[in-house]
RNA sequence: GGGCCCAUAGCUCAGUCGGUAGAGCAGCGGCCUUUUAAGCCGUUGGUCGCGCGUUCGAGUCGCGCUGGGCCCA
């Protein structure tokens, strides 16, 4: 970080652009000016002249049409008396063709004075050039700011990932499918949020801040709250305050927010991530599964055009229905487990002990169930499939089968290989949910610290009457990653965690 | 946590068997009034991630560290 009374690193080319800032600034020119002097954005040029056919050179001249544009400045081709450039706006285009004889004074000198990576707006009429492009012809240049360090290079672009990563904004700049990415997850987000609100729900907000993290198991990062001289917990899940709000009347409710896991970083984890979580009052998992269909399904067409979208070599449906199948019978069908064997506690362990899953003795059955599923079907699971039936254990918020109490009315659905979704008919039974954390508090006692912990106030919300409701979980970011075809989950998280370079640049509060 | 791979100019990348550090783009100085990665001539720019070691000599070999990537758990 650049400290006051700190120089600057010196750089060859922080050196040259500086001296030419110095000299626009002795041409009279405001170099930093408050405001660009802009009639159109660049995309709303491109579009509306974009026919050749329609808006020939000659059409263009006697249109007469004068526009100010700005954008940065992204090539620049020097033809002796005559100049073009492409400004840049959003992710859109357009060229500037400079003249001695159009410019106003001083224009050509300001253009002497351009690099790559400046804003500037141009004035002038719009025209055709001979090749059909559509440009500016320049008779005013107006300057709006100076880049004083170089764009990656123009070709390649930024192809370090690590500096694609720290810098995201050289990423954004220098290669366009990034901030193509982006702009189609604000989209996804758009649209989801809409589908949910078209379908009766209200979205809320809930705290990110818990003395008690609950709602999944899950490892938390730990804050501190001076005032109050207490720990609180950044939140593994909003699940038990949704509830809260069930408990106290709202009928359907949803929340788009972080959620944070203090876990390991892969292409699939991020510590901090998005997830949309909603609750009906009244329904239960065969709704959300409707519900869940529909909102994949539409957010595919009305952002990406198509139910039907690439995702590495293959193409994912995204057209309602989805698979359906257990767990036991997905582990049966990819693992080519004969189904029995899954039924039988030793011949599970024995299953397992094959697979190398470890501490088996430790595990119960539903335990290896889930073990034996990631390792068999997970990432075999392409084409969107809800898995159904999952063992309790793994399930402490969900109520059990009609029949059979050592599984629950759980889903969750797997797209591309990744866990997208994690549905429950929720456990609204405060007798039963006590019986659950405290079989949680066992596991914890056992070892496992990602085991639940008991949220006191959330029971005897319970308490007061908690209806049937069917409640979900969406990651957000893997579902744009699918939508997108993005390999990693950084390539759609803007910033995602990195670990500094130096220790020192985290800034001291002590100074 | 384990395995494999990567780090060389602002950027994209070469660098053979261990023997004086290279190209393209960008920059700088020229030429060029319809170019599209414009072209042509000339030219500046290096803590080869960091440290230790082996060697007459290390970008290159070995060990350690830092940061990143991929796979596995």
């Amino acid at each position: 970080m650049v400290r006051a009374g700190v120089p600057m690193q010196p750089n060859q080319y922080r050196d040259v652009r500086l001296e030419k800032l110095g000299k626009l600034k002795a041409l009279g020119l405001d170099v930093w000016p408050r405001k660009a002097k802009r009639t159109h954005g660049i995309a709303q040029l491109a579009a509306a002249y974009a026919d050749a056919e329609a808006w020939p050179n000659e059409q263009l001249e006697d249109l007469g049409l004068a526009v100010s544009v700005m954008g940065r400045v992204l090539a620049i081709r020097e033809m002796g008396k005559s100049v073009f450039a492409h400004l840049t706006e959003n992710g859109e285009k357009i060229q500037a063709f400079f003249r001695t004889n159009d410019l106003a004074e001083p224009g050509w000198d300001v253009l002497k004075l351009l690099d790559m990576g400046d804003f500037i707006s141009v004035t002038g009429p719009l025209m055709r050039t001979k090749t059909g492009e559509l440009s500016v012809r320049v008779k005013e240049i107006q300057f709006l700011g100076k880049a004083l360090l170089p764009l990656p290079e123009k070709w390649h672009g930024l192809q370090d990932k690590e500096q694609r990563y720290r810098q995201r904004y050289l990423d954004l700049i220098s290669n366009g499918e990034v901030l193509k990415t982006f702009q189609t997850r604000s989209r996804i987000v758009s649209a989801v949020r809409r589908f949910m609100e078209d379908q009766g729900y209200l979205e809320v907000e809930t705290p990110m801040m818990q003395p008690i993290p609950g709602g999944a198991t899950a490892r938390p990062f730990v804050t501190h709250h001076n005032a109050l001289g207490m720990d609180l917990y950044l939140r593994v899940a909003p699940e038990l305050y949704l509830k809260r709000l069930i408990v106290g009347g709202f009928e359907k409710v949803f929340e788009i927010n972080r959620n944070f896991r203090n876990e390991g970083l892969s292409a699939r984890h991020n510590p901090e991530f998005t997830m949309m979580e909603m609750y009906e009052a009244g329904s239960d998992l065969r709704d959300m599964m409707a519900l869940t269909e529909n909102l994949l399904s539409t957010v595919a067409r009305d952002v990406m055009g198509s139910e039907q979208l690439p995702w590495g070599e293959q193409v994912i449906s995204y057209a309602a229905p989805f698979h359906r199948l257990t767990m036991k019978d997905a582990i049966a069908g990819y693992g080519h487990v004969e189904r029995h064997l899954l039924e039988d506690g030793e011949s599970v362990r024995t299953l397992a002990r094959s697979v190398f899953i470890e501490d088996v003795d430790k595990k119960t059955l539903g335990t290896l169930l889930g073990d034996l599923f990631e390792h068999h079907a997970e990432k075999q699971l392409i084409q969107p499939t809800f898995i159904t039936d999952y063992p309790i254990e793994l399930s402490p918020l969900t109520k059990t089968l009609d029949g059979d109490d050592r599984f629950v009315d759980r889903f969750e659905l797997f797209i591309g290989g990744m866990e997208i979704a994690n549905a429950y008919s929720e456990l609204n039974d405060p007798v039963d949910q006590m019986g659950r954390f405290q079989a949680q508090m066992d596991e914890r006692d056992a070892g496992n610290d990602e085991a639940m912990l008991l949220d006191q106030d959330f029971i005897t919300s319970l308490e007061h009457g908690f209806p049937p409701t069917g409640g979900e979980g969406i990651g957000i970011d893997r579902m744009v990653m699918l939508l997108t075809n993005s390999a990693s989950i950084r390539d759609v998280i803007l910033f995602p965690l990195m670990r500094p370079t130096k220790p020192n640049e985290v800034s001291d509060t002590t100074e």
